[in-house]
This record gives structure tokens, C-alpha cells and sequence, in this order.
DNA sequence: TGGAATTCATGAAACGTTTCATAACTACTT
DNA sequence: AAGTAGTTATGAAACGTTTCATGAATTCCA
């Protein structure tokens, strides 16, 4: 607040309705009051402008009604649209979101998370990437794409089902050699498996595949020497690419219209996440598209669930594919 | 905080260390306290794993260190850009962010003022649409686009010089006979000027120009309509385009394209606001760019400047041109 | 060496809620 | 008519901090 008389308290309001202070708390948090003093309770809340003050609730409560989101950044659209829906889902259920930055930097992870529990937030919902991270025991958490342990319910969407996917319909769709193409992370979650995916399928099938992962700290031009290594004759020897995120589906992209190779003519390329630049405009690229609705309304009823020991372990929500322009349907 | 037994406060460290409970609390302020105390405090603090709890420090001081952040989403990635520049420079300040989506709600908009003063944040940054909303004189209040009065700071950039150089922009480019579009709310703010800028400079520059500005209510279908009309003999009849934002331009490029128009060949477009799909890869169409960084910079430092006397009450930002595929350079 | 000036820890009060034990009713039973 | 059960308002305590008046200890100077 600033300068001004301060706002108006309880107290006030019981003062001026001529009643206790516990009444005017119990007509606010709409208990059972006497029909006479709640109308004199309103009459003075509104004749006052009276607004419970959150702090002093939240310290006599112990909650804040706030959940924490730990989430890289807001630029990658993906990662914005989860914000949004997340955020949606908890205000239908009057919660606030305290919203935490972490730019990948795995420091920061860390302290989000101390800080969530100094806020005396009533749950966290956190998208990491720190390998050692310690998930605090005595506040409801839940992870997005990681799985730490059984006690810690992780929400992710169905990533071996969607490499799968991606290898199916780059089959149907004609390809005969095809290309798995990601960043590597050393990190073991749950996305590392749209690889297992796309290899269990293109085995099944008998499609030729190669895998390109970049670890980290190799440059993002080592694609193009993979990519230049592939060419003979003028032409790419893949006519189908998966690969491991719609943003670097788009580089690659980038990359490919630089070399002269026409997409989706002489490579049909599928991303993973279902983005759309605007809303709801039309997908960036062909991709395996991730249910973030379900994403989020998943996060958020485990994360208040108040019973976390009948939740399951690991909620895995189905994808599917989505035409984006970079393959042939 | 969930179950278990509840995180050690103040007066558990004073214990702790056989200090008074005033000791604690300067130490934790790092204030000016004898060498031997302080230290015998910071092992208590270390050994029982304190944290100060924010709400019993809001309540007292009556300050959240907290800023709301009103805004309609964070999907349109020009929003989804601002929520992280705003965020960063709030982190640098030590402040947090509390996230408001409207979703262009206009009761909304009032509801989360409300609830902003209710939570004692310690300053508003606002993105609103609602013509009636009247701004709290007794917190901090910064807008963002849309000027109220002299005592409201607003941030903006330099739309009118945006539309400006736009104008000039299409004509270096070689174009004779242009059209301003855009999809019009009926409300007047900042973002109205691009269309008086581009206005002057074509009547200075004596290029012909339309505009065309869907109203409320009208279905996109009009833009459509309109560019038909300006068919002759299979060509359009413009060959510069000034679109409102960077998403309308988007939509209204999908279009050409299915008319069989292309770009930048046939016609050429400039957007406003500067998008680029994921982060700092290329600009989505040829735009004007608004300086998000700056904005975010400037929204901040001035709600946070204690002294709102002395700051001045509109703070417009120089804006640039960048090259995006839809212009011939 | 005694007194004044200075430094700095102390402990209680206050911030605005919620909640709980108590008291004041009312209505019912016998 | 008197006692009991049931309902509901009351007022104080408690949540974890910050801050302020107080007093103890030290330093400094004459």
C-alpha cells in the first residue's frame, strides 16, 4: 500500500456494524451467521469498502491459496501456452500462480523452490532440468516430463506413443529412409523417450533410420555437417525427418531451405509439442502435438489433490498428429 | 505448508541461539548487529533451517515485495515477451510477479485491481481494454499503451513514429499505392497512432493509401471481402501493406496466399510489433519492432520509483524496422 | 575515577486474520 | 416452572514478523 489512511479491517467493520470481530470473519468466509447480523455485516463492508487483507489470513491460516510454477521461460511457445492453461485451471479454482523463471539455469531451480516454501505456497508444479534436484517432502509437488519417484507425481503426455506415432505416418506417408534429430540433454526424462519411440516403430516396420543427437556444447552447426554428410548428388538422402521439438524442427527447417532442399517435396519433416504461432492458427510445422489442456488440468487437480496417496505415479496423457505444412497431409 | 511438523520461526532460532527475538530479526535484515551475536544467530539459522515467512513479514510491514502484472494472456507471444522482460527486471529488483490474465475481460480487469489492492501488492503494471476503468490513486500504477490521466504513468512506444516510418519504409521500397489495415476497437489508445503516423507520412510523401479497420463485431471474412474488391484483372490493385500488429499480418499473409497473391513479389507487408517465432530466430513477418526490453525496463523502474511526482506521465520508446520475408529487403 | 555519551541487545506491542472456549440466548422436555 | 439441549454471538489468543522504547554495557573525556 501507500500513502492515504490505510484500508479498512475486521475490526472496523465491527465497529461499525455494531458486532463482534468473529462474525464479521465468519460473514466474509460465508458461514452460518444469523440472518440480522449478516445484513448489518454487509451493509458496513460495503459502506466501508472493506477487503480482507491476504497477509494477515495467510499467516493465521498457513496457506496462501498460491501454487508456484517452476518453468524455464515464457518465450518458447510451448512453455507459454502451459503457463496459460495452468493458469486458467487455477483460477477456476480461485487459486493465485507465482509465477518462477528459471532459464534452464539449475541454481535457480533451487532457490524457486526454497523461495516457494518460504512464500508458504500450498504446492509446487515444476518443469526442471537440475539432475540433482531434491523434491521437498512436506508440500504437495508435481513435476511436468520428469519423473524423480513415486512419490512424486509426474505429468507428462505420451512421448514414446507419440515417436511412434511420427514413425508410422512418416511410413504412410511414403518415406523409405528417415532421421531422428534432436538436442541431446544428458538428462534422463520422459521426452528422451519419443526416441525409443520413433526406434521401436522403424524397427517393427523395417524403415531405415538414423539418429543425430547433439550433446551438450557441440554446436548447433554440427546438423548442417550431419545434414551436408547425407547428400549425394545434389540430394538429401532422407525423405523423412523426426525431430525432437517443433523449435528445432523450425531450425532445421531454416537449415534445409538454406542448402536448396525443398520441404515437404524432397523431405517430409515432423516436429514434437503442437505449436501454433497466434493461438489458434495454423501449426508451424507437421507435428506430434502434446495435449497441454489436459496437461494442465492434470497438474493442477493432482497438485490440490488433498489425498496425494490414491494419485497415480505418473499421468501420461495421449497425443496426437497434427498436418503443419512440412509434410505431404 | 502441508503436514508434518510446521518450519522453525524467529523465535525458534532466538532460542536456538540464546539471542533475543529482535536479534533474529536483524540479522535476517542484515542489519547492523554485533559480530559474536550475529554469528551464534547464523549457525542457528543453518542448523534448524530458517527461512523468514513472507506473510508474517507482509502483514507487518504491509508490503508483498510483490508486483501485479494485469495483461489479457500469454499467448500472443508480443504478451508472452512483455511477461518475461517484466519478470526479469522485477527479479533483478528483488520483487516478485503476480500474473493477472484477462483474457480481454473487461469485468475482469476491475476484479483483479481489486483483488491486487486486497493482496497489498506494491505496485500495478497494467495492459487493459475496459474504457471505464478507473485507476486506484492509493497504489502505484503504471499502464502500459493506453493513457489515462497525468497522474497515471503510461509506457508506450513511439507508435505514431512506427506508422511513420512504415509509410516511408514501403515507399523506399519501391510501392505506389498502399493500405492500412487493422482490426479496430473502438477504443482510443497508443496503438491508434500507428495508423495517424503512416496517415501523416503518405499525405507528406503524397503515396495514395485506404485503410481498412474491421470494427467490433465485424467477422475477419471483411478483410476478405475488401481485398477482392481490390482485384483487378487477377491483381491486386496494392502493393504495400501496413497491418496494425504482427498477428493480424499473419492472418491476413494466410490469405494472400490462398488468393493466389504472393509476398512480397505481388505485395509487400509490414507488421507492428516485432515477433519472432521462438525467441531470437527470425522476425515472423517484416515489422516494426517495438522495444520490449526497454518497455519492461521502463514499466518497472517507474512503478517502483518512490517519488511518483517527479516521473514523467507518458514515456514513448523509439521502435525500428527489421526485415522479416514479407518485405524485398 | 566518575559522569556523560554512545552503542547495541532486549522484550513487548502491533499488524489483520481465524478459531476456540465461553457465555447468552432460545426452545424443548418433563 | 424448571432444567436441559441446542444454537449462535462474543472476545481473546495465536500466527511470525518488525519496530520502538528501555536499559545494560562500554567507551571517552575531564
Amino acid at each position: 500500500m501507500a500513502k492515504g489512511k490505510s484500508a479498512p479491517t475486521m475490526a472496523d467493520v465491527a465497529r461499525e456494524a455494531g458486532v463482534a470481530l468473529g462474525t464479521v470473519s465468519r460473514v466474509v468466509n460465508g458461514e452460518q451467521v444469523g440472518e440480522e447480523y449478516r445484513e448489518k455485516v454487509q451493509a458496513a463492508i460495503r459502506q466501508l469498502g472493506y477487503r480482507y487483507n491476504s497477509s494477515g489470513r495467510a499467516l493465521r491460516t498457513d496457506s496462501t491459496n498460491t501454487i508456484a510454477l517452476i518453468i524455464p521461460n515464457t518465450i518458447n511457445p510451448y512453455f507459454s501456452l502451459l503457463v496459460h492453461h495452468i493458469n486458467c485451471e487455477l483460477e477456476k479454482r480461485n487459486y493465485k500462480m507465482m509465477l518462477c523463471f528459471t532459464e534452464y539455469d539449475r541454481s535457480r531451480e533451487i532457490e524457486f523452490i526454497q523461495m516457494a516454501q518460504q512464500n508458504r505456497v500450498d504446492g509446487v508444479i515444476a518443469l526442471t532440468y537440475n539432475p540433482n534436484l531434491v523434491i521437498p517432502e512436506d508440500i504437495p509437488f508435481v513435476t511436468i516430463d520428469r519423473f524423480f519417484s513415486v512419490s512424486v507425481p509426474c505429468v507428462a503426455s505420451d512421448n514414446f506413443g507419440g515417436g511412434w506415432m511420427a514413425a508410422k505416418k512418416l511410413k504412410e506417408l511414403g518415406c523409405t529412409n528417415t532421421a531422428f534429430l534432436r538436442i541431446g540433454s544428458t538428462l534422463t526424462h520422459e521426452p528422451s523417450k519419443r526416441k525409443d519411440g520413433f526406434v521401436s516403430a522403424c524397427v517393427e516396420m523395417g524403415l531405415p533410420f538414423e539418429i543425430m543427437a547433439l550433446e551438450d556444447g557441440q554446436p548447433f552447426s554440427e546438423f548442417e555437417r550431419f545434414l551436408s554428410d547425407h547428400i549425394k548428388d545434389g540430394k538429401l538422402s532422407f525423405d523423412g525427418l523426426f525431430i525432437g521439438t517443433d523449435s528445432l524442427a523450425w531450425r532445421i527447417i531454416q537449415l534445409l531451405k538454406k542448402m536448396n532442399i525443398r520441404v515437404p517435396e524432397d523431405v517430409q519433416v515432423i516436429g514434437f509439442d503442437g505449436i501454433r504461432i497466434f493461438g489458434d492458427q495454423d501449426y508451424v510445422v507437421s507435428t506430434i502435438v502434446q495435449p497441454v489442456q489436459e496437461i494442465a488440468e492434470a497438474c493442477v487437480s493432482t497438485v490440490l489433490s488433498r489425498h496425494l496417496s490414491s494419485v497415480p505415479s505418473l499421468i501420461c496423457l495421449p497425443v496426437s498428429y497434427a498436418y503443419g505444412g512440412t509434410t505431404k497431409e
